[in-house]
DNA sequence: CGATTTATGTCAACAATACTGACCTAACTG
DNA sequence: CAGTTAGGTCAGTATTGTTGACATAAATCG
């Protein structure tokens, strides 16, 4: 970054970097970091295929979800998301109308509108998957099985209960 | 079928959920949902304090980088939070501007603007810090010492290189 | 059966963040 | 001095989220 320009000058002393009360406090702030690093340069790689779709993450998280959980309803949809029904409109629409998403009336509740992914649409998040698995499975190997239980345990706990939930039932959908 | 509410009804076959190739697969997807439900429900916290200031997540993480890095330039804060300068100077210059931030040119090259955290700063930071150290905490004892170090690991080996050295580096700043 | 609730949809407006492109100044550098 | 760099700013646009107000068909209740 520095390129030649400052030969030396002090680093100067402005303030100490954000105070720290206990020794927690410094691998708390770690692991903000941790998290918003991670989580970005993760999603990003996603973003690359989608672009040339004219998709955006919200299309990718619609059909993410539909695809674990087919058969899921709206409203289904809409818990695990916790986004507006409107704004889902939005993407959802988006996907039925490119043929990405499916919708059948339910036969008990024929209010209901199940959602799946068509041969197209899971083709485009099997190509959105495979973008992110190589970042993942290279990050699993590097750290070894024993580190991806610690993460699965560290990420379980840090989510809401009805996340945990969601992600210990089999993938039913339904609560979030 | 026609006032058919039979409450039972087979929970129907739709589509198998997103069909797995290889067995790492199915870990790969819930890696997927871990990163998702975890990153929502981690900012989500904080969210309600910035709402009451009229602040959102850009004020937040720009408080927080700058918190971490006291003197830090506008372009170390660009690298870091990958975005344009134009919104950055929207979310900086009202941190400026309600006093949460504060500028000095720097000595070595006047053209710098150093970006500090004021006392206001400070304690807005710890604010927010407070809401999410809370939630993490639990996480982490709930987890364990040994998960937390998985936790670490797997997150580092997830980002780029950029903020892995980032991360490494004594938090210096600079590139990301 | 009629009344009500539920599942879903739609229109419209607005807010937060991001982006692009263009252009400007002051200060550093060769 | 000429050129690059650090930073700023104006203007327009896109994505994704929000609220509020209604509309409809199907389920459910009394």
């Amino acid at each position: 970054m520095l390129k030649t320009r400052s030969r030396s000058a002090p680093p100067m002393k402005l303030a100490p970097p954000t105070p720290e009360v206990d020794v927690g406090d410094r691998e708390m702030r770690l692991a903000q970091d941790l998290l918003f690093f991670a989580y970005r340069d993760f999603t990003t790689v996603a973003d690359k295929v989608l672009e040339d779709l004219g998709l955006g993450r919200a299309h990718h998280r619609a059909l993410h979800f539909i695809g674990r959980n087919p058969g899921i309803t709206v409203s289904g949809l809409l818990a695990i998301l916790r986004i507006t029904k409107q704004s889902l409109a939005r993407v959802l629409n988006t996907l039925v109308d490119e043929g990405f998403v499916a919708q059948a009336p339910g036969y008990e509740d024929r209010r209901q509108r199940l959602l799946t992914l068509t041969e197209k649409g899971q083709a485009l998040e099997r190509r959105l998957f495979a973008s992110q698995q190589a970042k993942l499975a290279a990050a699993y190997r590097a750290a070894g099985p024993q580190a991806v239980q610690g993460f699965r345990a560290v990420m379980r706990a840090v989510m809401d209960k009805g996340a945990r939930d969601y992600i210990d039932g089999t993938g039913a959908a339904e609560d979030a």
